[in-house]
DNA sequence: TCTCTCCGGTGATCCAGATCACACAGCGCT
DNA sequence: AGCGCTGTGTGATCTGGATCACCGGAGAGA
């Protein structure tokens, strides 16, 4: 099957690759046909909004491919991203177990396909399934913890740069591993980098240059090698 | 009944005064029943810990008096506070759930009682009875929702002045109420409100004068009355 | 090919807030 | 009283990073 945007439609989430993977697919079989009946699915191009930050929640999105940044922005126009998701990801499950708005706003970074479960198909299933209410709780609490993360980030890490290696300590996780160093593709902005961390355009340049000249990193066009990440776990330290 | 801290003692969750108001509380009578039976209640003194950053989750507290400050410290030595919990709170509820370690240092701020509920007993509950699950994943994500705020108020806004301005006016709704003015107990030093907000001792000490300067505070020895919230919430403006 | 726009690099300046350094006030202790 | 301790108020510096300003390269689109 081909869509518009020239990816892999997935219609079935019993039969998703990664059903395995992620928390919310891997139910009873009962659940997740009932999950399967409920949902709908849809393919987006780069640059969809799913939602937007302070709407009313309508329901979740699971994410089947493509990448999605979610950010929050000021009056005053600040923005800050506070995570990529990937495929397998639930968006919006805070705002609609909650009920409250959604608290980011959650933008396409590339064609991909989600599906779509409103709230109150989704609450329903979850009085009826309690596995699944357990599975959320357990979903949720993962998203508190790494919420928790990015505020000893953001409170405790003092200097951009510390910010800036952690930051690249936890890319390089998911980048091809070798020795010591480690492989990945850059596909942000030094902007988009700076609303991570928190800091502007112009320091993040500054700091990969930095960085370069010290030998912690090499740059190719949009490879970033990292070259010894005891060295940028030297400068995380805290 | 009284304690060594000169408590009352709440030994029963059915008739806790604040059954009502806290989601974890306000369950059906048999599960209610069941929580009673299983949690184990204390009275702690002040500086007492309940449990301590990156220790293994033993289980839940239900704080039923007293203040405990929620915190978390960095390898530096640099600390801040996430929150000050109040009765009803429920603490150590993502540990629990998702079996990460405590996030955070929970320690009492002045004597009080908590119950204890254990990690197991709490999740055999919880697969026993949908509703508490369903109960649990809305505290969650309550949780998720104030992190969040606190995301934003670290990544967003800017100055240090912004920050103690809004934190006062998030105090300020609590205390006692009148025209545009409103009056509250302040129980925290300047060294703490400084960890709250991110920032040193003297610059909340400079900021109290200029606040104080500007008329916007009053400060009486260790009560803090708000003269004009409209002057506050310009300050914040974001 | 030319132009437009976006992105990255880098220098120059400036300033808010951290840091250091005292002074002093309240309070419990012996 | 005299001592230590903890918390507060306020000056004097120092500095890291924001801000402004400009340039050059890469890609898109006509």
């Amino acid at each position: 099957m081909r869509t518009p945007y020239g990816l892999n439609i997935l219609d079935n989430c019993l039969t998703c690759p990664s059903r395995q993977e992620h928390l919310f697919c891997n139910l009873s079989v009962q659940a997740g046909q009932r999950l399967n009946d409920i949902k709908s699915t849809a393919v987006y191009p780069k640059g969809a909004m799913l939602f937007i930050e302070g709407q009313q929640p309508r329901g979740v999105f699971v994410l089947c491919s493509g990448k999605v940044k979610l950010s929050t922005t000021s009056r005053e126009g600040k923005t800050i991203i506070t995570k990529i998701s990937n495929a397998g990801d639930v968006l919006g499950l805070n705002a609609v177990v909650s009920n409250h708005p959604y608290e980011v706003t959650a933008d396409m970074m590339e064609p991909g396909q989600a599906n779509f479960i409103p709230r109150d198909s989704l609450l329903q299933l979850l009085r009826e399934f309690p596995e699944a209410a357990l599975r959320v709780a357990q979903q949720l609490s993962r998203n508190y913890y790494v919420a928790y993360q990015e505020i000893r980030t953001l409170g405790l890490a003092t200097s951009p740069s510390e910010k800036l290696a952690k930051l690249l300590l936890s890319w390089s996780t998911k980048g091809t591993q070798t020795d010591g160093s480690s492989q990945l593709r850059l596909n942000l902005t030094h902007e988009e980098i700076g609303e991570i961390i928190g800091t502007t355009r112009e320091t993040v340049s500054r700091l990969f240059s930095e960085f370069r000249k010290k030998q912690l990193v090499e740059i190719k066009g949009a490879t970033l090698v990292i070259r010894s990440r005891p060295a940028l776990e030297k400068i995380v330290q805290s």
